[in-house]
DNA sequence: GACCAGGCACATC
DNA sequence: GATGTGCATGGT
């Protein structure tokens, strides 16, 4: 496949391209470090539509709160959250993070967010259930701190568009926009949120091309 | 009724 | 190291 080089120019002009059509998405405004950190985790493969029905009833159950998730039963838990999908999945997930915060910062994520990004994000590696997309978008939308968050909708349009090889793996995607970006918490964040925006109307798996902000840039069928 | 959704860990070869 | 599989609800 002949791929594209891309480069700072280009990807400006996409994010431009998507912000004129979108505007500006601040994503998770207002919203607690907590619930950036749960939702990032209820998210995992599953529509937000659905994760937002778990956050309802976690609100409803006064549980957006750590040291109340920390004393729920595994079962309690799992009931809250099972708009979400794979409730028993993520209700150990979402155990096995919040034990991390109480345990080791004192039930306090600002304690957990005020290191490197590159320990923080090691950090929460280390968390059982929580890989390279839940731990960048906790740092991003939780901890406000620049990294770029790579999805399965960033690698689909990237790929189709012919600037990355397909297959790419999450590293090598996010190291191009670490590379030809400067680290600007507030660019990476409204960034992806367009990425999301653009994968959500257009960019599916089959994909619909047609009056997609992003049209212009394809020669062709996308790849 | 099929297909899809903002992953991740684990088993198996 | 690559590839396959389980996990589950709710919307289109």
């Amino acid at each position: 496949m002949n791929k594209i080089p891309p480069s700072t120019e280009l990807l400006m002009k996409y994010y431009d391209a998507m912000r004129s059509r979108f505007g500006h998405r601040a994503w998770w405004p207002g919203d607690s470090p907590l619930e950036v950190c749960v939702g990032a985790v209820l998210t995992q493969n599953t529509s937000w539509k659905n994760v937002e029905k778990a956050m309802d009833n976690l609100r409803a159950a006064s549980a957006l709160d750590l040291m109340k998730i920390y004393r729920m039963s595994h079962d309690e838990l799992a009931q809250i959250i099972r708009p979400a999908g794979y409730y028993n999945v993520k209700a150990r997930r979402l155990r096995n993070f919040v034990d991390h915060v109480v345990e080791r910062h004192g039930a306090d994520t600002g304690s957990l967010f005020s290191s490197t990004i590159e320990s923080i994000r090691e950090e929460l590696l280390s968390i059982n259930g929580v890989g390279p997309e839940t731990a960048d978008s906790i740092i991003l939308y939780g901890a406000r701190k620049p990294i770029f968050v790579v999805d399965a909708y960033t690698r689909r349009i990237l790929e189709r568009h012919g600037l990355v090889d397909k297959g790419v793996d999450y590293y090598s995607a996010q190291q191009m926009f670490h590379d030809l970006l400067q680290p600007d918490t507030a660019l990476y964040n409204d960034f992806h949120a367009q990425i999301v925006a653009v994968g959500h109307h257009y960019c599916k798996p089959k994909p619909t091309c047609d009056d997609c902000p992003l049209q212009s840039f394809l020669n062709g069928p996308p790849l």
